[in-house]
DNA sequence: CTGAAAGCGCTTACAG
DNA sequence: CTGAAAGCGCTTACAG
């Protein structure tokens, strides 16, 4: 058995007996070949005792693609808020790919990084496709991606673009978390958005925010509305200006996790009682929820299945097979900091 | 100008009206190739218009190295706290390949997955070398890819393997912790551990505990000692434990902030001012960390820098370099829960 | 049912 | 200083 160097399909072929073509037909499932089971049984049994693995480089090169799928991850204002959920986009997207035998490279854009390096990743055979975490709408590359006719996928939303995606219905998952808290009886509702109005997201959450409250008759004031910014210090600096507004709202939404964290703090600060002073609904569901003081009630972000459904959407792309966006459905995870569930995680 | 096909060296031999050689040799820069400046102007010119991007696996097959390294992520018991991680040791990681031209692929491993996926990264030509985080000790994986010379270099230690490994010095960190908590007056100090004993971070890091403790002349109490399992429920309920022990412990190091925030909740539920009636110290320093109610002091366990050193690590050890095993120092970050720090995240 | 041969797109000695 | 040619390890028509 060889020690160092790894066995080629002439190894194979030369230990079962056969030409190397039969081996790759065979090891391929070549659906057109017509070959006895007795070779078939050799082939297998001289590959698994080479541990003979085809050349990922040589059948690359022949085939003309690579089987391997890019999550193009960019740096930007934002990334730390997203990097929560990148581990479970990553194995999400990666469960889907290895499914089919593609492999995963991920590869994070510094912003002062050139373009070309997400173009080359495409045309210089690095990956079949491309999926696209936080894109700007702005973005020249995307445009460029788009002319080259390169597979893209894109994880959240751009307006006037026509390219697949996949996200969380931001809109039905705002409007469930309001709408739970109009049923617990409030009428002074603020929200605290997850990040600046550029954000489509944050735009989204505001929307469902309204329609809730719309439905339920109720007007909001304009200094219920208040902006976060990813991070938990924006959510305190947002709950501080809130606590300053009379007469005081009763609850409020805040759209982010992270941001939450930093609002339930400034509560705390002031000596602000939750849910019983204040009642707080936060958005992604992050493990932490669980754990805060009280437990945070928030809107569950499926991170897994967001990558996993990236996935599946490049592989149809891949395969010629429609791609069409998913906009996947929400789910509220009722805990303590609403008032109307139990204070154990 | 072409759309959809991607150019070759050809074309760009042709655009420039020399030889694919000589596109080879000037975009490689080639060392011994004496070549016009003149020429080279024409083909960096030539290439530039085509964007023409050298094709990796037709690269890859000719040089016999992939220039990839692959991320293995074993899911097991303790993924959800390596996760945490995950964002930053990837992008610390794929930071210090680029750098050098090198790609990251990402693969993560199920439980049930056949130890053939982890060698064929190696022998299919997937990846020159892999980065095993979460290895097990008894692995036969691991001892197979010794004896075929595949270069890997491990994300945390195992006893006993003589592979270059990356990790942060989790001894010298619990020590740095329980030391602040003695120097701010405490003598009876427990310790919550971040997992099971058959997990070598926490032998390490109960060392640690053990050692700043006998420096200061104090025995711990058996009951002292409580072992937490990666989350935040496990330690609820060690704190629930602590609680019991007569005479109370007056500060408790928890070697986990995952864990930590379950000690914290629990002390919260029992109505146990921290850090008043019971100081507490964190392990890792979660974002988090800074928005615990109170903020949490905890040791900085810098991901970023983790993945970066098992980068350069990989590439000394594929430039045929020594590669020398890194111990990453530690930093305790100070804040309210030990008493001693501000309450200002 | 199986084999000999071409070719994928590069890099690199080797000639000139 | 530059070009013609071999070869990396596969897959796939094409013969037989």
């Amino acid at each position: 058995m060889p020690r160092k160097r790894r066995a080629s399909s002439f190894d194979v072929a030369r230990l079962a007996g056969v030409s190397r073509t039969t081996v790759s037909l065979v090891l391929n499932n070549a659906p057109h070949a017509h070959i006895s089971e007795e070779t078939r049984r050799r082939v297998w049994e001289a590959a698994r005792k080479l541990q003979y693995f085809p050349h990922a480089a040589a059948r690359s090169l022949v085939e003309g693609r690579t089987r391997t799928v890019a999550l193009v991850w960019h740096r930007g204002p934002d990334v730390n808020y997203r990097d929560v959920f990148l581990p479970g986009l990553l194995q999400g997207l990666a469960s889907a790919l290895h499914a089919q035998g593609y492999s995963l490279l991920f590869r994070p854009i510094e912003p002062q990084e050139p373009d070309d390096v997400v173009l080359e990743l495409a045309l210089g055979g690095y990956a079949d496709g491309l999926i696209i975490s936080g894109p700007k709408a702005e973005d020249p590359v995307l445009a460029e991606l788009v002319r080259r006719e390169v597979p893209v996928v894109l994880h959240g939303q751009v307006p006037g673009l026509a390219l697949p995606y996949v996200d969380v219905d931001n809109v039905a998952g705002a409007k469930r978390a309001v709408s739970h808290l109009l049923r617990l009886g409030h009428r002074r509702i603020a929200i605290i958005t997850n990040a600046r109005p550029e954000y489509v997201s944050a735009r989204q959450r505001l929307e469902g925010y309204r329609l809730a409250l719309r439905e339920a008759g109720i007007t909001p004031l304009p200094q219920w509305i208040q902006y976060g910014d990813f991070d938990e210090a924006s959510g305190r600096k947002a709950m501080q200006a809130l606590l300053e507004v009379q007469p005081r709202p009763t609850a409020v939404f805040v759209a982010s996790d992270l941001v939450a964290l930093g609002a339930l703090y400034a509560l705390w600060e002031a000596g602000v009682r939750v849910p019983q002073d204040m009642a707080v609904v936060g958005f992604d569901d992050l493990p932490l929820a669980a754990y805060t003081i009280p437990p945070l009630t928030t809107v569950r972000v499926p991170a897994w299945d967001l990558g996993f459904a990236a996935g599946q959407l490049m592989l149809h792309r891949l395969q010629g097979r429609p791609a069409v966006s998913q906009r996947l459905p929400i789910e509220l995870v009722v805990r303590a900091s609403c008032g109307s569930g139990s204070n154990t995680p």
